[in-house]
Formats: structure tokens, sequence, C-alpha cells
DNA sequence: ACCCAGGTGGCCC
DNA sequence: GGGCCACATGGG
């Protein structure tokens, strides 16, 4: 690994504004997580999708106060009564798409694996290629739940890495694979390292800063 | 009354 | 292989 390349130098630059995560991102950069983190932030990585995080957090309320925020309880609730699932799931938009794709997922969770920490297990290649088989989980999403809730190293590259690619003018190609390599290529291999830099992208394209993402308290979710 | 938000899959050419 | 569209809600 090259330190001398412009994304190495730019990785050291937010860590120099930026530091260590904490609050909110140190939820899900957290060194020790439980299971129930992990499923966590792995619904919260499908419910994103397409939609600011904070309609995410009521959906995930909403799960919590119905004692379903495991893969377990939406595997039941949705088993029996995808109708409910859809309503709890309904303030993070796309809401009957969303139930299809999470139940899914914790279906897929407990037939093939009995559990997230048990699939979680695999070879990183292998649980990459197994999330992509699924319906609705496409590189962003598979790569988020690998990297947030596995602890693997594969970067994820979403609309602020491809923002952040522009800002500091790092190369010309976006497409997913190549920004992926070169961002691996150009870091030490370290889930932690992926982890922190990602969340210094997101809060350098939205030009605030860890205290300010922690006033709005969104660890508790975690 | 707009427009946008941390995507994905299907369809079109 | 890129471009466009549906999917649905909440906040500014």
């Amino acid at each position: 690994m090259n330190k001398e390349t412009k994304i190495y130098k730019l990785y050291l630059k937010l860590l120099g504004k930026y530091g260590a995560p904490k609050d909110f991102w140190k939820n899900w950069c957290k060194e020790k997580k439980t299971t129930k983190d992990r499923e966590k932030i792995a619904f919260g990585a499908i419910l994103t999708q397409r939609v600011s995080w904070l309609n995410v957090e009521k959906a995930l309320a909403n799960l919590k106060k119905e004692n379903v925020l495991s893969v377990e309880g939406i595997y039941c609730l949705g088993k029996n009564d995808i109708n409910n699932l859809e309503k709890l799931l309904r303030p993070s938009g796309f809401y009957k798409q969303k139930a299809k794709k999470i139940f899914q997922f914790c279906n897929f969770i407990i037939k093939n694996h009995s559990g997230l920490e048990n699939f979680l297990n695999q070879d990183l290649k292998i649980c990459r290629e197994q999330l992509l088989t699924l319906r609705g989980i496409g590189p962003e999403t598979a790569d988020s739940i690998l990297l947030y809730a596995g602890d693997k190293p594969v970067f994820v590259i979403d609309e602020y890495t491809r923002r952040f690619v522009k800002k500091y003018n790092i190369t010309k190609e976006f497409c997913y694979d190549y920004l992926q390599n070169l961002f691996q290529q150009n870091l030490p291999r370290d889930a932690k390292v992926y982890q922190n830099f990602h969340a210094m992208i997101v809060l350098d394209g939205k030009g605030t800063d860890w205290d300010l993402v922690s006033k709005f308290n969104l660890q508790k979710l975690i």
C-alpha cells in the first residue's frame, strides 16, 4: 500500500480534522458489537435506501416498540402478517418494498445460517455474494451491512463517496467496483479504517462535524 | 406546492 | 452499458 497517494493523504487530512469517531458514529464503529447491534445496523442499511436517516429512525423505533427489532422478530412477524410489518416500516418510505426486502433478508439468515453471527462468520467474499443474490440488496447495501454490521474490510461506495471523489478530483471514473478497488488499494486493509474514513466522508460532505451530529442524539437507536 | 433524501431492479434503446 | 422510471414518506 502506497502512502503517497491522494486517497491516503485525504484520509490523513480528514483524520487530522475530525479525529476518532464519537457518539453516533461510535456505535457503528465501536469495538465490541452485540448481535443486537449488528442486527439493527443491518436493518438500518436496508431501510435507509433512498431516504434520510431521520425516517429510518422512526421505523426502527416502531420495530423496537413492538419488540421485533431482531432477525427472529421480523421473521416471525413477517411470516404471519407482512401487512403489519409494512405498517411499522411506513415512516421509512417505500414501505411495501422494504417490508419484503427486510423480511427476505431475515428469512435468508434464519433458514440458511440460523443467525446473523453465523452468516457473518463466513469468508467476506462468500457473504457478499450471498447478500447480492437477495432482491433489493445491491452492492451499496451489501457492503454497508458487511462493513458496519460485520466489521468486514469492504469500502462502501455511496452518494457521499461519489461526491467526495468529485470534490477532491480523485478520478473521473464513477463505477462502483472501480471506486471500491481504488479506495481499498490505497488504504490499509482494515475495517476500522474504512468505517472511520467513510464516516468522515459523510461528515465532510455535510459540512458538519462530530459534535453537531452528536447533538441529534441518534446513538440511542444503535 | 414543490423538491429532495446515504438505492434497486426492470425496461428501454 | 448508460438513461429513465417506479417505489412512498417526511421535512424544509
